[in-house]
RNA sequence: GGAGCGGUAGUUCAGUUGGUUAGAACGCCUGCCUGUCACGUAGGAGGUCGCGGGUUCGACCCCCGUCCGCUCCGCCA
């Protein structure tokens, strides 16, 4: 049916007679010759019909964008001066000696170009046309290519793919899951994965040694521009390891993919930041390091606080107005802090500048810290450390953004030196997940003094985006009761049973990583969100405009799992 | 659960202090046009102004509620 795609044709085979396929483009016709762009998967040609054979050009003239068609003809260099540099086959096109029409098309819900931005719902709505657009076709395309590369990677390293179970059992901790009921046990539930965890962790007591997954993972929480319902995960474990070893195999695979995808030399060494460096120079565990701004402690400067910081904007005094400061105060409203002071040092030989809420030796100390000169301004935030971090963390990447301040190119980095626990109302919490093992080998340190325990856990991060992070597991069956009595996991035997029996019966040291697919491809392809390279995402809300699922189901679906729906 | 922004022809948007017939561009339909490439050109059709209520002589516009979409906070081991 078809010997070339159109956007393949080139200059090779002109005087070949070939038969293409596919969407109509865009056709003007000029009431003597007709010119049709016809477009496939790989790109778009030029297709002219003239008006010798008058059968195929009246058939020709009843074509509409979108008409699926099949085109016989023979390729031509275009005449002089009639090339079209803008088009990757813009130096031939193909004279059509015959045609059909596969399909018709009603006239459509939005145009099939990139020159109109449609609402995300429409596109939604009919991805089918969407992703005829290259905007998104390219994506997936890209993204294929991505999975392909990955698979090629861990297949060289031996590593074996398996699948685990989408069919599985609930665990309260963590995300809430997604439930499924079960027919044939009246009353009890699957829960769909949040992670492979436990499973990846019992193929290395299996003594599969090296294995990894493209893994679907379910999390039943609110969506955002990063995040959905049903996300893909690379999932990786291997027995015998070391955190070194984990974080090497890593690197090298986004080395490989970032040279070979997209021709970028990523650092021949992923620089690593501990945890508690991250939050002081960035007040974030994921920082974006495009951005040159610090945060400077002066915590020893202010009283009644647990941490006082400022972030210095060089430049800012003059640049920004009352009212863009108005907006950053209001910006870091949301994250808590109740008061965002600022000073501005509008000329330094005038002496230090004054402020109502600081004393001059305090601000002195502080120009003096920054090193700030004259033009710049200082964002002071004085509140719990919590609060601190995350509204000066997220100024910073504010203040980059807004101020032309990010640098091009790519900045991985590892986050090392985790807390394994953290401190909440309720009690003591995980930072990573339960199965982290501490740096301690004796369980009964862990438990004396949770908040000291640093994890053997380490998260990617790329341009300020967590790609993901793994640990070495723990391997035995004292340190996870351990770890399960300070999380106050009574009952982790129910739960976890069969990985805890497993560690009875040679467990090897292990350890592995998981990294969102998606968010990699969203930022390898320069994309807002990650719905943009996933085929069919679902809207913030959590449905999904074509199929209009979630949908209710019969009274009969329901009487046969012996659901009640609760008014 | 919360905050912000948005919803007007098929699409993207404009719409004056609340006032007669709600506009533009693209798309669509009918002509004309041998070289265009986001073709050009002449004409035409196309609107429950998201939905419900209220205020008013009168509402796309003001108020209340509600639904949908997006961004964010909470949440996301």
């Amino acid at each position: 049916m078809r010997t070339h795609y159109c956007g393949l044709v080139d200059k090779k085979i002109i005087n070949h007679e070939i038969k293409l396929c596919g969407w109509v483009n865009r056709i003007r016709n000029h009431g003597k010759v007709i010119f049709i762009n016809l477009r496939d998967r790989e790109g778009i040609v030029q297709v002219v019909i003239e008006d010798d054979n008058q059968e195929l050009f009246n058939n020709a003239a009843k074509i509409h964008n979108e008409y699926v068609l099949s085109v016989h003809g023979k390729v031509r260099a275009r005449p002089e001066g009639l090339v079209n540099y803008d088009m990757p086959t813009g130096e031939i096109e193909v004279v059509a000696s015959s045609l059909e029409i596969l399909a018709r098309s009603e006239a459509l819900p939005f145009n099939i170009d990139n020159y109109q931005e449609v609402s995300e719902e429409l596109r939604l709505k009919y991805r089918y046309l969407d992703m005829r657009r290259s905007e998104i076709g390219d994506k997936l395309i890209f993204r294929a290519k991505v999975i392909k590369k990955i698979r090629e990677y861990f297949d060289a390293l031996n590593f074996i793919e398996v699948e685990t179970p989408i069919l599985t059992k609930t665990t309260p901790e963590g995300a809430r899951d997604f439930l499924v009921p079960s027919r044939s046990a009246a009353g009890q539930f699957y829960a769909l994965p949040q992670s492979p965890q436990i499973f990846k962790q019992l193929l290395m007591a299996g003594g599969l040694d090296r294995y990894y997954q493209i893994a679907r993972c379910f999390r039943d929480e609110d969506l955002r521009a990063d995040r959905q319902l049903e996300f893909t995960q690379l999932d990786v474990e291997l027995s015998f390891t070391d955190e070194e070893q984990i974080m090497q195999i890593h690197e090298e695979l986004m080395r490989q993919l970032f040279a070979q995808l997209l021709n970028v030399a990523l650092p021949k060494q992923f620089p690593k930041l501990t945890f508690k460096q991250a939050l002081e120079k960035y007040g974030v565990d994921k920082p974006d390091l495009r951005i040159p701004l610090e945060l400077v402690d002066i915590t020893d400067l202010v009283a009644n606080c647990d941490r006082a910081a400022v972030l210095k904007l060089p430049g800012g005094a003059t640049k920004l107005s009352r009212r863009q400061l108005d907006g950053y105060a209001e910006f870091v409203a949301v994250y808590g802090l109740k008061r965002l002071v600022h000073i501005k040092i509008t000329d330094l030989a005038q002496g230090i500048p004054t402020s109502k809420l600081l004393a001059p030796e305090v601000v002195a100390s502080i120009l003096e810290r920054t090193q700030a000169t004259t033009g710049d301004i200082i964002f002071f935030a004085a509140d719990n450390t919590k609060t601190v971090n995350e509204s000066l963390g997220a100024l910073r990447v504010k203040l980059g953004h807004d101020h032309g301040l990010v640098a091009h190119g790519w900045q991985p980095l590892w986050i090392v030196d985790w807390p394994m626990f953290e401190k909440t109302e309720s009690g003591w919490t995980f930072m990573h997940h339960p199965f982290t093992s501490p740096v301690n080998t004796d369980p009964e340190e862990v438990v004396a003094d949770p908040g000291k325990v640093t994890a053997r856990a380490y998260d990617l991060v790329l341009n300020g985006t967590e790609l993901g992070g793994g640990s070495i597991r723990i391997s035995n069956h004292a340190m996870q009761m351990a770890i399960f009595r300070v999380l106050e996991m009574s009952k982790a035997e129910e739960n976890f049973g069969h990985l805890i029996e497993a560690f009875k019966y040679g467990y090897p040291p292990e350890g592995g990583c998981a990294l969102g697919i998606d968010r990699l491809i969203m930022l390898m392809t320069g994309a807002k969100s990650i719905r943009d390279v996933i085929a069919f995402p679902k809207t913030q809300t959590g449905a999904c405009p074509l199929t209009q699922a979630p949908s209710g189901v019969t009274e009969e679906q329901l009487r046969e799992l012996r659901v009640y729906v609760r008014p």
